[in-house]
DNA sequence: TGCTCTATATATAAATC
DNA sequence: TGATTTATATATAGAGC
């Protein structure tokens, strides 16, 4: 869908492919959102650039922020998870905002595109280093945070969901002993109704049970 | 894009909302397969609807039937013990290969907390980074792998629960279906008795009612 | 990359079967 | 659910900055 039809291979052209994948990417993402929204479902995506970057979309609306808060407030006290995320954890708040990650990508994928990275000086590139090292920190301890997100929100929907099913089942339970009180009520009554009963009203009662 | 523009929120008719559901989840899974063959790209979308059924995209090279099929048999192997993410990450420690790893935490705690990391060679820090960096990629690798799995068998989990459910409400319409067509026996039955009984056993009708 | 613009190609909402 | 149809809404190719 543009001035030309596309045909559905690799397209050649490094820079033009290049620009293709930035724009269907937002593109797939965005639809991604509205899907998830639209629909009230979960999504998660991951993209693999052929140069082995990570794109990943994930979704679960605010419920997701609601009980990461939660999540984070039983963090602290429930210290017996993983040493990683708890490491993480300490540094989630020392490192930069994602403004300057946002930068930071920006100004790494360019200097990678084109090999020129010769020019940055020793004191540049240990910046750099220590700069994508804080983004790598903030990246894996959102993503860690989000899926144990997902993991608790899912461990609370199987309590309901367990919750709920027991009361169906002392529900049958109740309605099969009263079904039997009323059997009993039954027979006991057919009894009493045979000894006075003549035998045309019988062939009724034969017929109920 | 349709005969109306489409609030962003949740539909709220059923029905249209999983017409909906159906159509844009095709529409983002062939959005995802151009983008994946345009751009020479590798691309997973995991959707899980509401009800916790999932559905699934996969593309590219073999690395990610690669990845799947590593799943799978990791869950034949352990299905006992990998419930859930804390559970397993039990088991993760007992891995052997990770003790040059804590050995290398080890090794670089001790060299970064006293700064006399001078008197390592260029050729010893990057061999060192080297075996950090390759840990690290192992550990993260493993971590993903060991959350997607917690997160898949609890959705599973989900979906059975909620199976369940369904049957047993089915289970308690159908008795209560049942209890109706016995009272009404027992409504008409009571009024054939009544012709023909006495007013001693209309007493324990009654009683019955 | 990131935007803008414009012409076109696609996706899809609603209705119907 | 799935297929079709039709009217519209969106996405995006190509070009330029």
């Amino acid at each position: 869908m543009g001035r030309k039809k596309l045909e559905m291979k690799k397209i050649e052209n490094k820079s033009s492919r290049q620009v293709t994948f930035s724009k269907r990417r937002s593109g797939l993402m965005k639809k991604a959102g509205e899907l998830s929204v639209l629909c009230d479902v979960e999504i998660a995506i991951f993209i693999f650039s052929s140069r082995g970057k990570l794109y990943e979309f994930g979704s679960g609306g605010d419920g997701l922020a609601k009980t990461l808060q939660r999540y984070q407030s039983h963090l602290e006290a429930e210290r017996k998870f993983s040493t990683d995320v708890y490491e993480e954890e300490k540094y989630h708040s020392k490192y930069a905002s994602f403004q300057t990650f946002a930068e930071l990508l920006q100004i790494v994928e360019r200097d990678l595109g084109e090999p020129n990275m010769e020019q940055l000086s020793l004191t540049d590139l240990t910046q750099l280093e220590k700069q994508l090292d804080s983004a790598l920190r903030q990246i894996r301890s959102r993503k860690t945070r989000l899926m144990m997100d997902s993991v608790q929100t899912l461990h609370q929907k199987e309590s309901m969901l367990i919750e709920e099913n027991d009361l169906l089942n002392e529900e049958i339970t109740a309605m099969e002993n009263n079904r039997k009180q009323a059997d009993e009520v039954i027979v006991g009554f057919n009894a009493i109704a045979n000894n006075h009963m003549n035998s045309h009203s019988r062939h009724a009662t034969l017929h109920v049970l």
